[in-house]
RNA sequence: GGUGGAGUGGCCGAGAGGCGAGGCAGCGGCCUGCAAAGCCGUCCACACGGGUUCGAAUCCCGUCUCCACCUCCA
């Protein structure tokens, strides 16, 4: 079987045929950056970069663009109140949302662009919605005229008359309640560098407009993949699909939503305020279990966050470190080449293939990390060395191979630091072999003690001891 | 009102007409001086009520509960 993706536009698994054979143009709405990023906001990133990984690794050149919302009501609104710019208010946040996703080992996209510097495109594509008559000027603002556009609901399978009537706000600006802003008209009071020249007056760009023009510039009229949260369906991807099909584009050829993080059943947001800031999560758990926890559930599937999750996904980023550790050290750790060229065991190809199904993917790699736990244990060399090149690729595309590059960190023979206190405690191994050669348990035993009180985990085996920081392998 | 989704064992979470996904926790055992790590076994669940079928967690009908979008949202 070859790649599957559930296109949320026909609501079905498709078979996933790019446009140019071995290549993917992906454009995924990225933040906007008004706030800190949340656990929620990692979701989206975390899941469309496991899509990343397993396209390239299916030998698919893939472009990913992510966007920056960097400009909207919020963002001013937020930044006057706290009495700021809101281009430097923008960038902070920006920045903390770059860092968030670096921390979980998303991979940087292709191109991050930002709807400010993207003026000439909207202004270009807005002109071109209203020479062919779907949208219109009023005041200084534009809007898109959805009775103009039969298609428009393709995206949601919603009729234009069924959506709720009572959320309509009157307006004698716009000829249909629905209808909604291109480019807005500077209002008094709002700051004349949020403020741009277009044939229609100063103003700023509307919220849809900005992901229809830079979706065009950089992956052209047609695309493979549009992706996002589920809460961008509507309106935002169904006003951009609008917007972009009636300038005459083909746009995106198929859809993907991530589902989100709820706590206690309720959607995570910013403005219910049970937002989980990255943040917090990381000053407790590594970077790798939190990755793990976002990854290893379905990504249309909600993800309940508890306090339990975090608990559960470091016990098991805890097991697999451990593995990979005790096995490199038995047979020698492979190569980063040599797992991206492994071949993959086939339930974990199906699995992937089959609209990413990463839970049955984890549990093949369950299976061959028990495997290899077994033939560690008795002494079969080479079942333990296929195995421990096979956990290491299935764990790399999921990002999470723990002797990858951006996990090398955490392990403990990396830096200067964890040489110095190897040797340190390597010395307290020596002696409390020698003691335990004594049968002088009580001294063998105040040794381990004094490690486990200092936050070292002693492994005895066959072939001596081994130690890590606890939590870690 | 419209559109879409969900209810699975102590917990998390897959699957989707017949072979007990997987993880965590618990229990029993093996290994170990004792641990730790690991291995084996165990704990036979699918909201409720009907129906179809040789067989239903999976299909059909009905009911209940929950969530989301239709305003900003990953």
């Amino acid at each position: 079987m070859t790649l599957h993706l559930f296109d949320t536009a026909t609501r079905q698994e498709r078979a996933f045929v790019p446009l140019v054979p071995g290549t993917v143009g992906i454009y995924l709405c990225g933040p906007t950056v008004q706030g800190s990023p949340h656990v929620g906001h990692l979701r989206s990133a975390v899941a469309f970069d496991v899509l990343q990984r397993w396209l390239e690794r299916s030998g698919f050149a893939v472009t990913m663009v992510r966007n920056v919302t960097d400009i909207d009501d919020k963002t001013l609104a937020k930044a006057s109140e706290a009495g700021a710019q809101w281009w430097a208010w923008a960038l902070r946040f920006e920045r903390e949302f770059q860092a968030a996703y670096s921390a979980v080992g998303v991979l940087p996209p292709a191109s991050e662009p930002r709807a400010t510097g993207h003026l000439p495109e909207i202004v270009a594509l807005i002109s071109r919605l209203i020479e062919r008559g779907h949208a219109y000027e009023v005041d200084g603002s534009v809007y898109f005229d959805v009775r103009s556009f039969a298609a428009y609901g393709a995206l949601t399978n919603q009729a234009l008359d069924d959506l709720n009537p009572t959320a309509d706000a009157p307006s004698e600006l716009k000829r249909d309640p629905r209808d909604f802003a291109l480019w807005k008209a500077r209002k008094d009071g709002e700051p004349a560098t949020a403020s741009w020249d277009s044939p229609w007056g100063p103003g700023r760009p509307g919220w849809h407009i900005e992901c229809s023009a830079m979706a065009r510039r950089y992956l052209g009229d047609a695309f493979d993949i549009h992706g996002g949260g589920l809460d961008l369906r509507f309106p935002h991807h169904e006003n951009e699909q609008a917007q972009s099909r009636a300038a005459g584009y083909d746009f995106a050829q198929l859809w993907m939503h991530s589902a989100w993080v709820t706590q206690s059943g309720a959607k995570m947001s910013k403005s219910l305020g049970n937002g989980l800031l990255v943040s917090e999560v990381l000053a407790r758990y590594p970077a790798p279990a939190l990755r793990l926890a976002l990854a290893q559930v379905h990504y249309r599937s909600m993800l309940e966050y508890a306090d339990a999750t975090m608990d559960d996904a470091a016990a098991t980023w805890a097991r697999l470190t451990g593995y990979v550790a005790r096995a490199s050290e038995r047979v020698g750790a492979p190569t980063l080449d040599e797992v991206a060229q492994a071949t993959l065991p086939s339930a974990f190809v199906e699995a992937m293939d089959d609209d990413l199904a990463v839970p049955r993917a984890v549990a093949v790699i369950h299976d061959s990390v028990r495997a290899g736990h077994a033939a560690l244990t008795a002494g079969d060399a080479t079942a333990l060395a296929a195995s421990l090149l096979e956990v290491r690729a299935m764990l790399s595309v999921l990002g999470l191979d723990p002797a990858s590059p951006e996990w090398a960190g955490a392990d403990t023979s990396a830096s200067g630091a964890m040489g110095a206190l190897d040797t340190l405690v390597q010395a307290d191994i020596e002696a409390r072999a020698q003691a335990r050669a004594t049968k002088d348990w009580a001294a063998a035993d105040a040794i381990r003690d004094r490690l486990v009180a200092a936050g070292i985990v002693l492994e005895d085996s066959s072939e001596g001891a081994r130690w890590s920081l606890a939590g870690e392998a």
